[in-house]
DNA sequence: GTATGCATTAATGTATACGTTGTCAACGAA
DNA sequence: TTCGTTGACAACGTATACATTAATGCATAC
């Protein structure tokens, strides 16, 4: 089936999911900014029970807060949050690799992560850090669906959210991470060999790594408003 | 202030999330079942809109699904769900114990964890399994605060909810944890002397006991519908 | 007898009106 | 001048009416 021919219709609580995270994700709604149920219903061309509703959603998320006649704060990230969700990060991906790793899959079955390793590579050649981020994404995405707990999957989907706001404004403060895919080969390598502790390990170490680097750049910009 | 004098007007969607919440851990909703909005409504004794965003709410929390034109499902738990939030928390939970031990909590501050685990060994004495659930539960909350990562506190919450769903049908169906307490203490004396290392490891593999017990006791008795 | 299509209906999704309550500012008293 | 009080306002929380739509059942044709 072509992509053209979707046909669902998406009821408006939905949009206004997807409109809101849009909003937030470009930084067109700021971390720490109040707006109104009303204004935001307007501006979304809807009533305000579904943009009520998207809200609920949305604060469930962690991306922002529903207070009472101060309308929804998109919630800021401190350093502090950044160092709690890569701690989240590094125990369930870790455990997503060594699981990952037990599973015995087949070249075919990687093929997806590898692609997204590729993908990366190219992008580092050209230092387009946008096609990095995005190809890092589904790197760390693809690692945790072949991990096989769904759980998993969701939670650091939710944490890769706040991750990728903070992104947003660090992209370009740092240096491209030239030597990172050594790291997410060697995952995929010791996946392919059926070696859970040194996938685990590995993985593990990779994702120290980064926690340190991005913690150290917040920290000495004072980035507490991402 | 007294506990009584509390005098905060909690919202209706509020207590539609409490409620709920109690409806679906007591049985009375059982999981699997399908309830309209305006049934619900009308149990409760509010209109449908306050039902409704608890429903979207409990939904987030993973408890239940809400469905176009069908109402709401309360989820049920197989023992694959078990085995997947078991694996969380195994690996959240072990992080929390080493982290807490990198603290360096004093006695004062470990009392209320030290202090769930002498309750569960009084309930364990007296066969009391009810009180040995809670206490236990008590206890796995204190240990994840202690560590320190609010993301972490929040997600086993989370998945402790499910874990006591599945318990209250299986907690009758094993022998008494009799030997579980010689874990406990030995995680708290890990944590109180700063040894990470050990805290990690002697609480990942009470867990993954644990999870063996559990998943054994779901599959044997055919439980996928707890 | 079966299958197809249409009409009915019932439940959600949405809009809107209204009540409730916290906020903010102006005014007055100390 | 400053602090406290009061009042109006405005935004949310809730109820309710309405639109939408999918499921269901019946009738009809093959």
């Amino acid at each position: 089936m072509t992509a053209s021919a979707q046909g669902k219709p998406k009821s408006n609580s939905a949009i206004a999911v997807e409109k809101l995270r849009e909003l937030i994700f470009s930084g067109e709604l700021p971390a720490g900014s109040d707006h109104l149920e009303t204004e935001l219903a307007l501006r979304l061309g809807m009533s305000r029970t579904p943009v009520r509703e998207a809200a609920l959603t949305l604060e469930a998320q962690g991306l922002l807060e529903v207070r009472a006649r101060k309308g929804v704060r998109i919630l800021p990230i401190s350093a502090r949050d950044m160092e709690e969700i890569y701690d989240v990060l590094t125990e369930l991906e870790s455990m997503a690799a060594a699981q990952a790793a037990k599973q015995g899959y087949d070249a075919k079955a990687l093929a997806p992560l590898a692609k997204t390793i590729a993908d990366m590579e190219v992008a580092l050649d050209s230092e387009d850090r946008a096609a990095w981020a995005a190809a890092d994404d589904r790197f760390h995405n693809e690692l945790v669906r072949l991990g096989g707990n769904s759980r998993v999957v969701a939670i650091v989907a939710l944490m890769a959210d706040q991750v990728r706001r903070a992104r947003a404004v660090t992209l370009y403060m740092r240096p491209l991470p030239l030597k990172s895919n050594a790291d997410h080969r060697a995952v995929l390598e010791a996946i392919r060999a059926g070696d859970a502790a040194s996938a685990h390990a590995i993985h593990r170490s990779h994702r120290t790594n980064a926690k340190q680097t991005l913690v150290q750049i917040l920290q000495t910009n004072r980035l507490h408003m991402v």
